[in-house]
DNA sequence: TAACAACATTGTTAGCACGTTATGTCGTTA
DNA sequence: TAACGACATAACGTGCTAACAATGTTGTTA
């Protein structure tokens, strides 16, 4: 049975997951995981995207804050969350990304 | 005077206008006002919008309730307000509206 | 000017968003 | 298995959002 993609989220979720400076900025800096965090060694950023600690750094608020920000993403489809040897790493859902700009510009 | 279009408004502050299942309802009926209102005796619908009784009926809401909503979406400038007689007209400000879709493209 | 209709504003309450610190979970490594 | 690092969740305080009822303001009309 073919999965809707996503599951019919609301139109209020997902912008209410980007009504926020902050999550701008995480979406803004996962475009280029690589300019815009320290080098990893496990985890290539181009594919599976940042590490959690490194977005943690960036955005200056405590780790469970930043945890939230994340999941409120991650929940709207917005971000894809990969883990890996007892990290997890960040990285945009552009497809998702794509089909709310084309729904937004229908506003 | 002629005021500049917006007066630099912050990303969030527009999203946020806009994350609400009311306020897109507003902006989804005012792309249509003869459509979606009753027949106004006063006030152009096209030109001038939707009468603000109208839009408090549609809504469901306390009076205050739509009032608020629609000074929300008039603060984001994605609305304006046209008072004439005695009533206020509420129609959509395509240009905002235009330049909020080609920013979050952006995203 | 008095009365009325159309909106806006205020006061209040409930719920949600976002921050913190503290604690829990889980996989890795010694 | 014990210890540790990475991340999630819990608990809590605070400020914002959204609802309603009540009141204020403003323009029109009698």
């Amino acid at each position: 049975m073919q999965k809707l993609i996503p599951p019919l989220l609301e139109r209020e979720q997902l912008l209410k997951a980007i009504a926020s400076e902050r999550r701008l900025q995480i979406l803004e800096w996962l475009k280029d995981p690589v300019a815009n965090f320290p080098p990893q060694e496990h985890g290539d950023p181009i594919e599976h995207g940042a590490c959690n600690l490194f977005v943690v750094d960036r955005l200056g608020v405590s780790q469970p804050a930043a945890s939230r920000h994340l999941k409120v993403l991650v929940d709207a489809d917005l971000l894809i969350a990969t883990r890996r040897k007892g990290w997890v790493y960040y990285r945009r859902n552009e497809v998702a990304i794509r089909q709310l700009m084309e729904w937004v510009t229908t506003i």
